[in-house]
DNA sequence: AAGCGGTTAAGAT
DNA sequence: TTAACCGCTT
């Protein structure tokens, strides 16, 4: 995922940060990330659908990390996937057929007895459904949490967030763990958060603006980069055999322009690169920098950054590959969590994760549970559990503790029986829990746990980042024409002349053995010629 | 020197 | 599931 070995070479410019650098600010989340993260301490309940709350741990862990921030006097904005886009559909049908397969043998795992093989491939077959993340909006709903569903990629809408002043809903940075985001243009992006608010932050102006520091960005626009990244090699293009990122920055540092960097490529790699592959990298590029968004103010899906004419023209005036533009209104029911923006229903008449539930109450959040009339002590308990994060009086520590013992002993004990596994899971769980008081929760805790052991962790941090690299004087400036930059990446000027290639069939290579059949599948749609590329993977 | 496949160690929940 | 490392290839 993302783009290949960006962060690394990046690592120069990444710098240890505590998250209360953005007191007071607005700072976008990529919700997806925090939701798999929290995916995994439930994962085999989240894939059996099993009764009970500890499915439900995911929105604790992502509630635990927003009452962080919130501790920190930072106003989070999660923002959520929307539709896949058309480019990513074949990537996500690989995902989907790999989860599925993970979880078969999670279940003969169980069955056979083997619990921790069988939580290993739970862990592997987790997604992350529409249900799951409308049952966190919800609860972000009544705790007041700003929160988007993005139209298509949540990536691209965080950037079109970061790229907007504060004052008109803009986000100061992004937290994320997904190199695509810098790709996509967002100015500044923590990575690696834990859940203390310790990170690593790239700020993109910084990595232009530095002088002596290598590999250097200097001259570099947005523009260049994502074209960098997209040469390295990305979810939507792979790179031509041989070019990775290092080259990649070297192509682009030597020509500052796309054309003419990848006409070197096309004559120094050209028996192996892909006869569509200007096409593609023209497609990529415009799924990067002009991706649909959502904007809040005119409540109408809008591009990213704005598409020029020309490009659009030299498309073939086919957006398609950016996903359907679609009415106001429904864009903004997406955005709001009322649609779910793969199915277009109502999310209140969908159906639980797995569609085999009967009760709706196990479709509900945790929230709810304390108005269920059954099992109401249990539940009651376990509705506490999943709000730690708000209120405890009791010591952080402690609670973790609690936590983490909850689950193993308690299945272990019952695997032989997957049947009974699934029915009677926390029915007769031990009351470790009884000795938490059921307390109610408060917004803002006072008693953050996360202060205490954050002080000095972040005055550590603050040292460290106070250090910048000096070795600057070494750095040789390379003398560039402006008249040469400007313009330069302007791709419209692409001549390829291969655009019809997109009908022909991928050029075999090492990636396309193996799937050969798929990629001439694709290739008879002829439709998008990302899609070729797709079927190599 | 860079890419790349394979292996291994460390991390998280 | 990364990240780091090794050895082989270009």
């Amino acid at each position: 995922m993302g783009i290949k070995d960006l962060l690394r070479f990046m690592k120069p410019y990444v710098e240890p940060i505590h998250i209360k650098k953005y007191a007071g600010k607005r700072v976008g989340i990529d919700a997806y990330s925090w939701l798999h993260k929290g995916a995994y301490s439930c994962s085999m309940e989240l894939c059996l659908n099993m009764e009970g709350d500890k499915k439900y741990q995911y929105i604790n862990y992502c509630m635990h990390r927003i009452n962080m921030l919130r501790h920190h006097n930072i106003s989070p904005v999660l923002v959520f996937d929307g539709a896949n886009i058309p480019c990513k559909a074949l990537e996500e049908q690989h995902r989907h057929s790999k989860r599925k397969d993970s979880r078969d043998l999670a279940i003969t795992k169980l069955k056979e007895g083997n619990v921790n093989a069988a939580t290993e491939m739970f862990q592997r077959a987790v997604s992350i459904t529409p249900s799951m993340a409308h049952q966190l909006i919800q609860i972000l709903r009544s705790e007041n949490i700003e929160f988007i569903v993005a139209p298509y990629e949540a990536d691209a809408q965080l950037a079109y967030l970061s790229s907007l002043d504060e004052s008109k809903g803009g986000i100061s940075a992004v937290i994320s763990e997904d190199s695509d985001l810098l790709a996509y243009g967002c100015s500044s992006v923590i990575f690696k958060m834990d859940r203390y608010g310790n990170g690593e932050e790239i700020v993109i102006d910084q990595v232009f603006d530095a002088v002596g520091c290598r590999p250097s960005f200097r001259h570099f626009n947005k523009e260049l980069f994502t074209g960098m990244c997209i040469i390295a090699g990305c979810d939507f293009l792979p790179s031509v055999p041989g070019i990775g990122i290092a080259k990649a920055h070297a192509l682009v540092t030597k020509y500052l322009n796309l054309d003419r960097a990848l006409s070197v490529l096309k004559y120094e790699k050209g028996n192996q690169m892909p006869e569509d592959y200007f096409k593609s990298f023209k497609e990529a590029f415009a799924v990067f920098l002009h991706a649909r968004i959502y904007d809040v103010a005119s409540k109408r899906l809008k591009h990213l950054t704005p598409l020029p004419e020309t490009l659009l023209h030299s498309l073939g005036d086919e957006l398609d590959f950016l996903g359907p533009d679609m009415p106001s209104s429904q864009a903004t029911a997406i955005a709001k969590g009322q649609l779910d923006p793969s199915t277009m229903k109502a999310f209140d008449e969908l159906p639980s994760s797995n569609g085999q539930r009967k009760s709706t109450a196990v479709n509900k959040p945790p929230e709810s549970l304390s108005v269920q009339p059954k099992r109401k002590l249990k539940q009651q308990k376990t509705t506490e559990s999943c709000f730690t994060f708000v209120t405890s009086q009791k010591p952080k520590n402690k609670r973790i503790t609690v936590m983490e013992k909850e689950t193993k002993p308690n299945f272990i004990d019952k695997y032989p029986e997957l049947e009974k596994l699934i029915s009677s899971v926390n029915d007769d769980m031990p009351s470790i829990l009884d000795t938490i008081p059921p307390k109610r929760s408060s917004m803002v805790p006072d008693n953050n746990p996360f202060k205490r052991r954050k002080q000095t962790q972040v005055e550590d941090l603050e040292v460290i980042c106070n250090s910048q690299p000096t070795n600057a004087i070494n750095e040789v400036e390379t003398k560039s024409s402006s008249e040469q930059r400007s313009g330069v990446t302007d791709l419209d000027k692409f001549t390829p002349d291969s655009q019809k290639s997109v009908e022909s069939k991928p050029i075999k290579n090492i990636r396309n053995q193996k799937s050969g059949k798929k990629a001439e599948s694709i290739s008879a749609k002829k439709k998008n010629s990302i899609l070729n590329y797709f079927s190599w993977k």
